[in-house]
DNA sequence: GTTGACTCCGTACTGTAGTACGTAGTGCAG
DNA sequence: CTGCACTACGTACTACAGTACGGAGTCAAC
């Protein structure tokens, strides 16, 4: 069975098992019943991948409060459900525009590290410098004068 | 001149005063010295872009620390940067997750929206579900069974 | 030359997301 | 049946990222 305690849950989660009471607590999971035959709470497989997209969707940015938005969306086929698709239609956008961040900065990244010697010589020296380089790099590509800030 | 009061830098750069206060002690932005004729602190248009760039970077899920890092890269051009190198494929791998990530989200929410009435009847019903069939989507396509879970 | 809006600066407070701790209960090994 | 590790649960504490506030200074208008 893929059913285990809350310290096995924790760990194959990537957590800590205060995590796991924290989210219970927060309503993000749900806290399986008390065994009626007395013992442990048993947690299913189902409740680690629900804190493992938990903390995925963390990483990129969506908080606690968000992340039971997106896990409170259901699409029940047999009722209109116009509204989740309008709350999904949103969250949608928000990953969009995450995304297109995540690609400048990307592109920013991509610039630097092609701007060390021995490499392409090109004209930004930072982040900020390498995100309108990138920005605009498919328009402007002549560029003589070198920013040269003493810091 | 794109030189600004701090309240007006702010609106520009879409944060509070109080922000970029915090920003300046966490040494995020560089504070501009106070004019020697007296006076207020003049704000550049660099440091809004900056601040712009430090929100966006926040929204896609990278702390202040890991924001100074971002801001902190440098490539010298006449200087041996493998250091800089190192840490900028870190950070862009680390971009890379956050996109994968982002795309998998993504399709789940596709799937779900998909999902609603008077559209393609497919099987999950919710993000948790939606993330496993669109993990799937091209190995597995035919599901006869619909999990009907009442809540 | 005073009023009002804004700046400057320090300190205090708030919300989010955990993390730690103390006490009591449970389960298994020896 | 006694340790010992682990569970359960409540409360307290922490780090991060602001946000609010109070008092003194400054600028521009009236």
């Amino acid at each position: 069975m893929t059913e285990s305690t809350i310290s096995k849950a924790a760990k194959n989660a990537g957590v800590g098992v205060e995590t796991i009471r924290f989210y219970e607590r927060k309503g993000l999971i749900e806290q399986p019943p008390k065994p009626i035959d007395g013992g442990f709470r048993v947690y299913p497989e189902e409740t680690v991948a629900r804190i493992r997209f938990i903390r995925q969707a963390q990483e990129i940015g969506f908080s606690l409060r968000e992340i039971e938005e997106l896990l409170s969306l259901r699409a029940d086929p047999s009722a209109d459900c116009s509204e989740v698709r309008e709350r999904a239609a949103a969250k949608l956008e928000e990953v969009d525009r995450k995304m297109e961040q995540l690609g400048r900065i990307r592109s920013a990244l991509d610039e630097l590290i092609a701007a060390c010697p021995g490499r392409g010589a090109l004209r930004a020296c930072s982040i900020m410098e390498s995100l309108v380089a990138a920005a605009g790099e498919t328009s402007a590509h002549a560029n003589g004068g070198h920013k040269d800030n003493a810091g």
